[in-house]
DNA sequence: CTTAACAATAACGTATACATTAACGTATGC
DNA sequence: GCATACGTTAATGTATACGTTATTGTTAAG
């Protein structure tokens, strides 16, 4: 799907709905779109079809793409299902019982967050932590679970990272995961659920809490 | 979408997908669906990559669009992910604390599926259990548990008609709906959680062992 | 007989042309 | 001045044409 233009069209546009080079709530033509990216209508459109059905933009007539915005509502509602699926993957992971070099990915990805943390950069934090939580999924061995995370992931993509600057330092962030990963190296798949939905909820509350407080609109 | 030759022909096809009248693991060319349909390829295209998008086709080179089986694997994925969503839907959806005649709906669909076992009519009994628990997770309030669900009940609606004659007579099955409904009118947020997902964990068992029992394979 | 190269085929990916249709502005009637 | 009807316009929805490319079958060499 990368080297064909319609995979090359759907990439691009999702970088440009993640980055806010497409801001929410804003409309496109398919022939500026196609303009911009230098091809026909047609892999656009079919492009735009395709994050129409992962629920990133909406298709109307004469109205053009219309990117969609997340609001507190959206953000709550999501983070309700990446709480239930994510802990859900995480006893799963800790039930298969995996053996310590398995787990390597994660722990990698968690001293990259460390090493963040010590140079306050939130950036490369979010990259890594988000790398953390699609390797959990994985781990959790459940591809329906992976996909939906995924999807929900990318929807609140663009508001998790203009939010990002208004968080506080996520150090005791590093300590869940730290804890899950340790649950799920033991086996204890009760604690490795416990500890991971406790995580996911504080961070819908931070977020939700985040969004209203700042009044922010369009996201 | 429903006047638009697109919404045609994504509304034909989900039909023909779901009926097996299009079988799993079959392959069809964009432009033999297209003459099947009346219409030219680009509709039918558009669709195609819509259902992909959505899980029940894949859309490869020179091979059309092959219809995506579901194996007793994928079958215990995707009851896993619905019992996590529904039993939360069930649980918010007593916590809500609606009135009774807000439950009107799910009740009538208890009271059809009653009817179509005292028929033993167990295709209307689908779509009745179908309807209820659609009702029910929107009752819970959740959008996207919304989305999630109806998009994995699509995803093994076929599955579940093709079993559906060798299933015993879903007699339990209304117990527990009664009993969810019930604990949802009297507010008990926590068994309506723990009935529900008792209720869903029983039909995964059922469905998967099901499968691999008749060694049921291109479902 | 097996295998590899090559040519024929056919399905797709993409561009483009055209028909359709809703939105907007204008003009006309009251 | 206001509302309505109509014509213009522009963007989409759809069909179609065509180049590209993987597959299949054939042929020839080993």
């Amino acid at each position: 799907m990368g080297k064909s233009q319609t995979g090359q069209a759907l990439e691009r546009l999702r970088e440009m709905v993640f980055s806010g080079d497409l801001p929410p709530d804003s409309n496109h033509y398919e022939a500026d779109l196609a303009d911009q990216l230098g091809m026909s209508r047609t892999p656009v459109r079919e492009a735009a079809l395709t994050m129409q059905a992962q629920g990133l933009v909406e298709v109307q007539p004469r109205r053009g793409v219309r990117i969609l915005p997340i609001s507190s509502e959206d953000m709550a509602d999501i983070y309700d299902v990446l709480c239930e699926l994510e802990s859900l993957a995480a006893q799963r992971a800790a039930e298969i019982g995996y053996a310590k070099e398995d787990l390597q990915v994660a722990q990698d990805c968690i001293d990259e967050m460390d090493a963040a943390l010590s140079k306050q950069d939130r950036n490369l934090w979010a990259k890594a932590d988000d790398r953390f939580h699609t390797e959990l999924v994985r781990l959790g061995g459940n591809k329906r679970v992976v996909e939906v995370v995924a999807r929900y992931s990318d929807q609140v993509r663009r508001a998790r990272m203009m939010t990002l600057p208004l968080r506080p330092l996520p150090v005791k962030s590093n300590e869940d995961h730290r804890a899950v990963l340790c649950a799920i190296e033991r086996g204890d798949a009760q604690q490795a659920k416990d500890v991971h939905r406790a995580h996911r909820v504080e961070a819908r509350t931070l977020l939700t809490n985040l969004i209203r407080e700042f009044g922010l609109r369009r996201l």
